[in-house]
This record gives structure tokens, C-alpha cells and sequence, in this order.
DNA sequence: TTTGCATGTGAAGATCCTGTAACCAGGTGC
DNA sequence: GCACCTGGTTACAGGATCTTCACATGCAAA
């Protein structure tokens, strides 16, 4: 591997690009013009974004269980206390890019709806291209002082997997992964469908796999190897011939939750015969 | 070292601390119209802010060394390769503010000049109070995340870290730390999580790490050094393989203490017993 | 069942990462 | 000028990790 390929997994892919692909933006927009939004919403479906319309202000509540990256309003929508409700929006959710974008304005309401705490300021009409680089812009800006990214940690079968903390526990102790041995885990583990060996290898190297490259199966063996160390009962990772592999805890012998019944039986016998050569 | 000599050290040696410590904002400009740079340096002036203005491009690193917070540039100025440097300054400097106050422009130049990285882009002839809003709403983030780092001292296991005097101490005794080694200290003590070197050098430094700098490697050693020195007992900054540094105060030979370990353990110890039974 | 791939496994060598120390440059005080 | 300090760079060694390869095993189609 190449320096620069190196770093760019440790910069960016690892992190940013698998992150990007399950979070992706949470955009509200409050305003009224259906041609607005109709462009708008085609633009970003494209880009994959979460658009969410709004035909009118919702409480600063709802806004918060939005879970939103960027809001959008056009001011005339909000009438009178707009200027209110934009201050109250960007006190109470600091970490949203705020963004208003509406008609015809002078400079002491664009100086205004500044210094309230919006992030930039749009005059209708717009192109929406310009409209999404800014609000692009914005966000970029939130995250990058926004440190503490949605590094949550999450727990699955017997294990907690700590983003934080690039390692993975059973029971309070660690698996001692690797980095990259944890970065596949973690990739897997935020994942309910089969990911082809390509997928992954892509995610997590940051660049295409070479053809016969076997890499990612020993990956997975290490970490089964150690899975099953920390969690005997369990099995984590399943293998799906010709296709990939997929993650997900199931209790050995025990009837596992009623999934797509595509599973390979193999592993299932297999980890049959493991329980009853224990039992036995 | 006394008091007054350590503040001037600070000063003159630190880079984002600093800026935050003599709280005045840094800008500069890049533009030839004296009007403009007139108006705005009488505002800045007002307002108390640091302004360099600048007739024409400068490398990126003189714009490091000048430890910006916000950088306006017209890109007329520039002339031909004016995209480049605009990438190049936006990447190099990811925590700065840049915003491209220029003559008419097109949809696609705008969205152009963003997608490299610019924070905003306002079109002359503007308003200067309104070109201030703009710069303050592109840098609000950055300051408002910085300010409320209160200059607490903090205790963890056997030192204490006193930000009010860039300087940590252990049982009374000073560790004698540089600017940089606490600020490197300053920064780690307050993350629980692995932080790559990328990060610490961004945040430390003020911008993008160079591809095989091993300064944060360095001063780690310096700082381990200075901590072994005045603490031998206890362990503070731990190495995440291929990932960076962690701090966690640790008692060398005893267990560490602390393990948030955020599992469920309800459950897992139901199925574990489930096995026990069936195993026994 | 046999055959052709696909996947699991183990180990060795290549490669990368980190700790370490020595070194240089710029600044400061004497 | 000189000595000293600090920040930053470089080279090297040892260890950790990754890649690769050969071979064993498993799966599915004929």
C-alpha cells in the first residue's frame, strides 16, 4: 500500500466515508413555494440527502427531534416574530447550520438575521445548485468545530463497540482489534444487509480492491477469531457464498430471530455440532 | 520561569491558545480597492478586530504564520490560478474562515468557489457591515466552541493541569511543560476518545497536518518523558496502533479504575446462564 | 459423485508505525 | 558573540500489523 493510500484511510475513509453512507444529511426547509421545493427536493434526492418540508415554523422542540444538519426558512413564510423564532432556533440548537433564504431584503435585515445566528443568507430567487453549496458550506463548518462526531457507542449480541475508543468489549474486556480489524467490524456492524467482499474492502481501504485480493477474508477470520474468544456462545459475522457476508448476533443453537432465511446452514450445522461437543 | 515571562512566551509562540487569550479576532484581506479597505478598516478598527490587508497573494504559508481566523479575498486579485490557490488555502487551513468578496459573478463560479471551500461568497459592490456579518457568522463556530473552554484546572490522577498558567503540575511541583507540550497535554486531557495526530495537529497547530510529520509523535514523548518524571506511578497518554493518542490517567501494575463500559448486562447474563444450562 | 470455484486457515515475509535520540534553526538573554 | 532554550526535522531500530501465498475445506452445479 502506498503512503497516500495509507492516509487517506486513516484521514478520511475510515471515518468520513462510512459514516457518510448510514448518516446521511437531515435537511428542513420552511417555506411555501412548491416550485422551490420540488426542484430543491429532485436536487437533493440525487444527492441522497433527507429532505423534510415544512409549510410552516414548528416548535423549537420538534425541530430538536428532528435531528436535523441544516435548516432552511424563508422568512416571509415565519410573518411577524420570525425574527424571534430565528433568534430562539439558533440559541437553543447551536449545532445546526440555519440558513435563510428568502425574497427581496435590505442590509439591516440581512445584518440582523446575522447577528441572530443564521449561517448565511440566500436571496430569493436562487439557483438551487447555490443554495445547496451554501448550505453545504455551513454544515462543513458546523462539523469541523463540532468535534464529537455521532460516535455512539452501540451494543450487539454480548458486545459494545466503541467508536470512540477504536476497540470493541465483551463483557468490559477488550477484543484488542486492530485498527483496521475494528474499522471492518464496525463497518459490518452498522450494516443489516450482505456487503460484497468489493464494498468493504472499498469502505474501509478507501480505494478498489485488486481482483483475487483476499485481504478482507482474513480480516474476517482474525476477527472471528477473536469474537469467539470474547463471546463463545455467539456468532457475529456469517458468510454468504458467492456473495459476501453479513453481521449479525446470533445465539449458537438457540433459534435466532426470524431473518431473511437466506442464511447459509452451514455455519448454523457447524456451530450445532461446536454446542453439542461441548454438551456432550 | 516567572509569571510575566511565560504570558510573553504565550504570546508569541501559541497559536490558536493565543489568539484566544488576547481575544482579538485576525483577518486579512486580499483586495487592491482602497475604498473598500478603507471602509472596512475603519469598522474593524471600530470593533476592535486585527486587520492585514494584502495587495496580492501570498503563499499559504505566510497565511499560516499569520494565524488567521478569517481570510476575505477577491478573486480578481489573484488572477489566473485563483481557483487553485483558493484550494490550496482552504485545504491547507481547514479552520479558517475564508470568504470570497468579489466583483459580478456567475451561478457556477459560486458554486465553484464553495465546493473548494470557501465559507461564503459576496458579490461587490456590498455593504461593509454586512461583509462583517458574514465573516463573524463563518467564524461564530470556531470562537463561540473555543470561548466557553473555560480556564478551569482541572485534576487527573496525579496532576493538575492550570490552564490560567499553560502550565501542569504534580504533587506542587511544575513539569516545567513549553507552550506546545501543554497545549498538547491541555488538549488531550479533555477527550476521553482516541484522537488521530491529524486532529491534534490541526487543533494545536491551527492547520493541516503535512503528510509524515512526526512533531505530535515528538512532543508525545516529551510530554511522557516530563509525566514519567514527576508521576512514575501512573501512565497518561496510551498509543492506539495506526489510530493516535488516548489520555487516560492509569495506575501502572493496578487495574485502571475507570471502564465505563455502557453494556447491558442483563441480558447477556440471561443468555449466558441459557448456555450454562444447556452446556451443563 | 465429481468438478470447479469460493472460502477458511496458517504462517512467513514485507511493510508500516512508533519510540527514541541526535540534530538544526530561530529566538532570547547575557 | 555566546550559551541556552524551544520548536521542529530527520534517521534509525524494533515491534506491530498487513499482505500474500499455499493448502485445506466447503459449496453448488453438472
Amino acid at each position: 500500500m502506498s503512503p497516500e493510500a495509507r492516509d487517506v484511510l486513516v484521514g478520511n475513509a475510515a471515518g468520513a466515508a462510512a459514516q457518510r453512507a448510514n448518516n446521511r444529511l437531515r435537511l428542513a426547509v420552511i417555506d411555501r413555494d412548491p416550485g422551490f421545493m420540488q426542484v430543491l427536493s429532485n436536487r437533493l434526492d440525487a444527492l441522497g440527502w433527507d429532505l423534510r418540508g415544512l409549510s410552516s415554523a414548528v416548535t423549537v422542540d420538534a425541530l430538536v427531534s428532528m435531528r436535523l444538519n441544516a435548516l432552511v426558512v424563508d422568512l416571509a413564510v415565519l410573518g411577524p416574530g420570525s425574527w424571534e423564532y430565528l433568534e430562539r432556533v439558533c440559541g437553543r440548537l447551536p449545532g445546526l447550520a440555519v440558513i435563510v433564504c428568502t425574497g427581496p431584503s435590505s442590509v439591516a435585515q440581512r445584518v440582523r438575521g446575522l447577528r441572530l445566528g443564521a449561517d448565511a443568507w440566500m436571496t430569493k430567487p436562487c439557483h438551487a445548485e447555490e443554495l445547496i453549496c451554501v448550505i453545504e458550506a455551513a454544515i462543513r463548518r458546523h462539523r469541523r468545530n463540532e468535534m464529537p462526531q455521532i460516535e455512539e457507542s452501540t451494543s450487539v449480541g454480548q458486545i459494545t463497540i466503541r467508536p470512540d475508543l477504536y476497540q470493541a468489549y465483551a463483557d468490559g474486556a477488550s477484543l484488542e482489534l486492530t485498527a483496521r480489524e475494528f474499522e471492518i467490524l464496525h463497518l459490518l456492524s452498522q450494516s443489516d444487509r450482505v456487503l460484497r467482499r468489493e464494498e468493504i474492502y472499498e469502505r474501509v481501504w478507501g480505494y478498489a480492491m485488486a481482483h483475487g485480493d483476499r485481504s478482507v477474508d482474513v480480516f474476517v477470520r482474525k476477527l472471528r477469531q477473536k469474537l469467539r474468544t470474547a463471546s463463545p456462545a455467539w456468532s457475529y459475522i456469517h458468510t454468504h457464498f458467492g456473495v459476501g457476508y453479513r453481521f449479525a448476533p446470533e445465539l449458537d443453537g438457540g433459534e435466532e430471530p426470524l431473518h431473511e432465511v437466506r442464511d447459509v446452514p452451514g455455519d448454523d450445522g457447524h456451530e450445532a455440532e461446536f454446542v453439542a461437543a461441548l454438551v456432550g
